[in-house]
DNA sequence: CCAAGATGTTAGTAGGTGCAAAAGTTGCGA
DNA sequence: TCGCAACTTTTGCACCTACTAACATCTTGG
């Protein structure tokens, strides 16, 4: 019998691979803050893991994913934003709510389900706040965080990094009133490194936007 | 935070309810086949849930639930088969899959998921096998076990007993194909008490079924 | 370059869940 | 009533997951 990674291990791997996306280096402490476990609890846990060959540390302890860590990982984050889409599009649950629901129900789907509930959803390429969903779509090539973008340009968003819901679960209901959504097309208005905002219209609406919820946006320049 | 019973003990606590519901004695030995864990580990398991005064043992070591225990029992089996009904339904899984599946999300639900789900579904009142749903409805007074129906009498198949599952997981598929469902009519042909078989008549075609096989299906006598 | 703060590990402890081997209990048929 | 078979528990072990306290190491600002 295959048996799978336990719970507490897929919930290390999906913060794992959801950091990596992030382009951040995956610290044990970080580990320890987004689990909410204590930093020996981390130490022996990816201690496990490198045992069982998911994960290994670089030269500066740093955490990598192996290629099996790597495929499980998006086993778990393909199972997560399916269960995402169905709670919010087939049970109407809020982007927050749904999160949190995913992150239990994640760990109980079977293939058999996850591909079913694939099929019955219509085939969804990203999970509701615009992620990915690996091995069924891939982020857009000439993505860039909204800090990127030059004053004065058109931009869409594409989606809401994944870290924001973890580390800053308010900010996805922040952004959702102010319709900060994937497919929305803005204006950068201004970008003010001095004060680290940037201001944007989004319809009609003008907001302002700290320097660190920027980063969490992501989009691609608006076609010509 | 308070603290709800592990994933483990769910599944003790749902075992337990189902052997009650077919009024049988809940002995240690057989939650040991059930779970398919050894006998010693089930001696720790439930005086570890007596410690937490979900269960008691009486005189005769029998297990029984206690209404703090009976409580949380009822609470998964709904999510249990709420899942079911889901997975049927929903995403057309057959009922051996769909009882499986739901045997590993039902403890990964909460409250607001189940009840979003269960209104989405339609308010059902059973899974799909006909067990009612703990708070939403209630197994039929008049309702007796195919072997206490005597021969010559016409009766409407109510439920197909969640034993059935658990132990015999072949006949569930053996009965679907039969199509001895809930809402059938049969007429009972012959009860054969040496050969201990129950040879009844569903639509056009004729079954015979062991004692064993008859005892799992509930019904009430046809009307009139 | 050094010290403070961040980061990581060791040591010791605890509870849950599981096992096999063996000993104790009980109930029932001969 | 005796003895066997079934049932239950004890014993001793192992592993995962978690904690606190204390120590070690690393990085970086002054």
């Amino acid at each position: 019998m295959v048996r799978g990674p336990s719970e507490v291990v897929s919930h290390y791997l999906e913060a794992i691979y959801y950091i990596v996306t992030e382009g951040e280096p995956v610290r044990s402490a970080r580990l320890a803050d987004w689990l909410s476990v204590s930093r020996p609890t981390v130490t022996v846990a990816v201690r496990r893991m490198s045992r069982d060959g998911l994960v290994r540390l670089n030269a500066r302890k740093e955490i990598e994913l192996t290629a099996r860590g790597r495929r499980m990982a998006e086993s778990i984050v393909r199972r997560h934003r399916i269960m995402e889409r169905w709670l919010t599009d087939g049970l109407g649950l809020d982007w927050v709510t749904a999160d949190e629901e995913a992150a239990r129900l994640e760990h109980a789907v079977s293939d058999v389900v996850e591909k079913r509930l694939y099929e019955v959803l219509g085939r969804p390429s990203t999970c509701p706040h615009g992620n990915p969903i690996p091995g069924y779509s891939e982020a857009a090539p000439n993505e860039t965080r909204l800090t990127n973008v030059k004053a004065g340009s058109r931009a869409s968003i594409t989606r809401v990094s994944e870290v924001a819901e973890r580390e800053a679960p308010l900010l996805l209901a922040y952004l959702h009133e102010r319709t900060l959504v994937p497919g929305r097309d803005i204006a950068v208005m201004e970008v003010d490194g001095v004060g680290r905002t940037v201001r944007i219209k989004a319809g009609a609406r003008e907001v302002t936007l700290s320097h660190d919820t920027a980063a969490k946006l992501w989009v691609v320049p608006a076609k010509k």
